[in-house]
RNA sequence: GCGGGCGUGGCGAAACUGGUAGACGCAAGGGACUUAAAAUCCCUCGGAGCAAUCCUUACGGGUUCGAUCCCCGUCGCCCGCACCA
């Protein structure tokens, strides 16, 4: 029979709001089934849903909806990462009111969300920029002050001489404001730091436990806590060269068996000694300066040209005091990390052998590989910082670099200078506290109090929430709320007298770090209801980009111990599986080039194909474009696809299905108008199929083959259950697609037949079961065209209510293997046997094969490899 | 600069991580149906060769009976680098 065109206009709200009417997707904290938690990061919402958004909740729908028809009590929330500065921005720009346009972008974002048709619980929904949710921040900072969790220390800031305003790494571009174009400094501040040191140690074990997690995530975490063994070393300054009240430095090094290769010390240039040193020298102080204004991150330090400059002070080598070496200011060494200060070993680090190849000071190999000749051994361009065996290194000569270590380590342990062992073995972390004072607006008011009399006192609980004021301004640069006329000064809580608000907010990461905890049960009145969140927690599977792999992370992983010490909930991990999936890309397009380049969006455009070669035509005029290279979408590049107009022509299916169907989740994909009409036709052909056949279909009871010619129909169907349900459970989106298709081609012929009136009652029977386990699989990816294919198939319950079928087991097992086989590697010949011949059978089945006789051409096999299940190897 | 990752037909990819390289989809070409178009259905489709066959997983080496997979080196692209989220 004829059938309408599945039309997802019609279809896509209309089950929506079924869904909505049932409440199908709200969870119940009291359901005793067994819970799964699925979460996708929360978005900011910085306007609309782009590709990447789609994407990702995409993936976390499929799992969510896998699960729960699996029979889990599933937790599926969405919410909003709602303070951060592009609301400033926009304030600033646009003279809205960070609050308002916030709240505007998250109505449109989740009017886009909720036509995506996704299964979330919105009843838990919020946005960190609430202040029922901010509030409850407040009280876990204090919580933490408490514990000890929370201090005061200095810290540099970017700082615009300028606009009078700190600067946020990513709005210094070359060392310079983004607005004002000054150059940037570095100020001291005075702000607030989380102690997630305290948990380094631990913070890197568990990573061994966090088994369902990408083992890419978990090397970046490890790097990036960076624990090193190693020795912290008193070098004595020699007495003339020491500026006044100084008589030694320490430097850290995990390399003390390179000691007698040392020829210089480095310090950074905010080290006390640098400061000393500069105090008395302009020249130094002037190179100080300049190292302070490269900014404050990392990665712009060090991909600047590495320099040093000479502070003239001396100090003695701690295994020989004749020898001095001279000390370096050098723009490269961190005060933060270690103790600000290294000895430089020029053969044994590329870095040091630069610099001392730039500033002439001597190259000693240390270390040479054990197959080394140690009188032939020399260090050119590249320095050898591998294990080895001592060289040029007196009473170490002979030893290996581990044993050095040992020797060096124990000899400086008992040197005393002054009464202080010279040298003491230390655990060092990379790993840094937590700064988390912003000097913005929007975000979450640190809640202490500054009073003349008592100090720092924190905010009382019963005084919480401190809110944000709202009238504030944005004409000039800094921060509101330094300047609000009433809202900083207060009464001391504890004196009475005049005090003062902190001004500072939190750091966003802040918010983002315990989310996942709240939404267990965000209508309790303190942050969480710690049974509760004790039962969620953790995560069941997380899903998010791969740009989270390091901050966002760490910083959950601490917060949710830290919660755990003052006893918000009971676990350490927050997120059991973590899946990082990639990005959309999409090709770019230009006109003109360099500066006048002009970008094109992909909606504007159509695309040919002459002579074997894609082409590009504005749509208005058709003035030929330039196709450039696949990017991340971005809006400076105009490559972006609004997802609101794939759902408008294609349905909310179509994307999604397209997004999971093309590539593996965890690497790009790249978005293009021909793989979403090819999405787009498998619906409408899967809804043809069906619809087509439903008449014939509706009245049987579905039941599967097990003999007769609909066998090979539900061998089929059963078979591509088992392999599907395996590919939800490892996320493997794009393989349960390409398997779908496969059953879809298989039961087109079926499908037809019965249509068509023919096929008796148990082909039929076969036929709907198969077709039921179709609709079923494609379910969680295209819940509204699988709906619409349930109730035509007869079923009276929602699919979405419905639980996953069971596969059965006699219909998905093999009898025979198709075992290919090689000769010399090659393939030549196939044999079909018994799953269970053993070895010899196989190897007489095989040499009795035509092409296997042809091919050896007479003469004897000199080895048979048989690998049982799987290949067969003859070696000539 | 440092840390992490990726690279397979014209394109997205698959290959049960040492065992048939290219499943499935897109694009393209041919055919059927149609007055015509759309839709749909069928066939072809990595490269070379009439063929047998040979070549092919970024590039260059290595280990192995056998390498997309393991090891060494090179190139290209992407992510993170602590105040973007």
């Amino acid at each position: 029979m004829a059938t309408e065109r599945y039309n997802p206009r019609d279809a896509e709200p209309r089950w929506q709001q079924k869904w909505n009417e049932a409440k199908v997707f709200e969870t119940d904290n009291a359901d005793p089934r067994e819970k799964y938690y699925v979460l996708e990061m929360f978005p900011y919402p910085s306007g609309r849903i782009h590709m990447g958004h789609v994407r990702n909740y995409a993936m976390g729908d499929v799992v969510a909806r896998y699960k729960r028809a699996r029979g889990f009590n599933v937790l599926h929330p969405m919410g909003w990462d709602a303070f951060g500065m592009p609301a400033e921005n926009a304030a600033m720009e646009r003279g809205v009111h960070p609050a308002s346009w916030t709240h505007q972008n998250i109505d449109s974002m989740k009017s886009q969300l909720k036509a995506m048709g996704l299964s979330l619980d919105w009843t838990r929904e919020f946005a960190t920029c609430d202040v029922e949710y901010y509030q409850h921040q407040q009280h876990l900072f204090l919580d933490f002050l408490e514990k000890g969790l929370v201090y005061r220390k200095q810290s540099k800031v970017n700082w615009d001489p300028v606009d009078n305003t700190v600067l946020a790494n990513e709005q210094v571009i070359d060392g310079r404001g983004w607005r004002s174009g000054a150059l940037v400094e570095q100020r001291e501040l005075t702000q607030w730091f989380f102690k997630i040191t305290d948990f380094s140690q631990d913070l890197l074990d568990a990573l061994e436990t966090l088994d369902q997690w990408p083992d890419k995530v978990r090397l970046m975490q490890k790097n990036w806590i960076g624990r090193s063994e190693g020795l912290t070393i008193r070098f004595e300054i020699v007495p003339q060269t020491a500026p006044a009240g100084e008589t030694e430095v320490t430097v850290y090094t995990t390399r003390p068996d390179t000691l007698f290769g040392a020829s210089f010390l480095a310090i950074a240039a905010d080290h006390p000694l640098a400061k000393d040193a500069a105090a008395a020298n302009p020249a130094l102080e002037a190179f100080c300066e300049e190292c302070r204004r490269a900014g404050t991150s990392l990665a712009a330090l060090e991909t600047a040209e590495k320099k040093g400059m000479d502070t003239g002070i001396r100090v003695k080598h701690p295994l020989d005091s004749s020898w001095e070496l001279p000390v370096y200011i050098a723009n490269f060494v961190l005060m933060d990390y270690g103790t600000g200060a290294i000895f430089g070993c020029p053969s044994g680090d590329q870095r040091d052998l630069d610099f001392a190849r730039k500033y002439g000071l001597p190259v000693v190999p240390v270390v040479m590989p054990k197959d080394g000749d140690a009188a032939t051994f020399t260090i050119g361009d590249t320095a050898y910082d591998g294990d080895g065996v001592m060289i040029n290194s007196r009473f170490l000569d002979g030893n290996t670099t581990d044993e050095a270590f040992k020797i060096v380590a124990d000899r400086l342990s008992g040197t005393m200078l002054g009464n202080v062992p010279q040298g003491e073995r230390k655990v060092n972390f990379r790993l840094r506290d937590w700064g988390i004072s912003r000097q913005r607006y929007w975000g979450c008011p640190i809640p202490v109090i500054h009073c003349d009399a008592c100090g720092v006192v924190p905010v009382p609980k019963k005084d919480l929430p401190v809110k944000l004021p709202a009238d504030v301004t944005f004409d000039q640069p800094g921060n509101p709320l330094d300047r609000h006329p009433t809202w900083r000064h207060v009464a001391c809580p504890t004196c009475g007298k005049d005090a003062r608000r902190e001004t500072d907010t939190m750091d966003t990461f802040v918010d983002s770090s315990w989310y996942f905890t709240r939404f267990t049960a965000p209508w309790e009145g303190v942050p969480t209801d710690p049974a509760v969140a004790t039962r969620w927690l953790p995560v069941d599977q997380y899903i998010g980009g791969i740009e989270h792999a390091i901050l966002h992370l760490l910083y959950s992983r601490f917060f949710t111990r830290a919660m755990r010490e003052t006893g918000h909930v009971d676990v350490k991990e927050p997120f059991k599986g973590l899946f990082t999936q990639g990005m959309v890309v999409h090709e770019t397009y230009s006109r003109g080039s360099g500066t006048i380049r002009d970008w094109v969006a992909p909606a504007d455009i159509r695309i040919e194909e002459i002579e074997g070669k894609r082409r590009a035509f504005l749509l208005d005029g058709g003035e030929e474009v330039s196709i450039g290279s696949i990017e991340k979408m971005s809006k400076s590049k105009k490559n972006v696809v609004d997802p609101d107009d794939i759902i408008a022509s294609y349905g909310a299916d179509t994307a999604r299905f397209f997004v999971l169907s093309d590539s593996p989740p965890e690497r790009d994909v790249i978005w293009s108008e021909a793989g979403v009409e090819g999405a787009h036709r498998f619906t409408q052909r899967l809804w043809r199929l069906i619809s087509e056949a439903s008449d014939a279909l509706a009245s049987i009871t579905p039941n599967p083959a097990k003999d007769g010619e609909a066998l090979s129909i539900s061998q089929a169907a059963h078979k591509t259950l088992k392999a599907v349900q395996n590919d939800y459970d490892k996320l493997w989106f794009n393989k349960a697609v390409a398997r779908i298709y496969e059953l879809v081609n298989t039961l087109s012929g079926p499908l037809a037949k019965v249509a068509a009136g023919e096929g008796d009652v148990a082909y039929c029977a076969a036929v709907r079961n198969a077709a039921e386990i179709l609709v079923q699989l494609v379910a969680p990816m295209t819940p509204h065209l699988a709906e619409e294919c349930w109730a035509t198939l007869g079923n009276s319950e929602m699919l979405a209510r419905t639980a996953w079928p069971v596969y059965d087991e006699a219909l998905v097992v093999e009898n025979d293997v198709v075992l290919p086989v090689q000769i010399n590697g090659k393939k030549r010949a196939e044999l079909t046997i018994s799953k269970d011949a053993d070895q010899n059978a196989v190897t007489q089945a095989v040499l009795k094969l035509d092409a296997v006789i042809n091919a050896m051409n007479g003469q004897a096999p000199k080895k048979i490899i048989v690998v049982p299940q799987r290949i067969v190897n003859i070696v000539v």
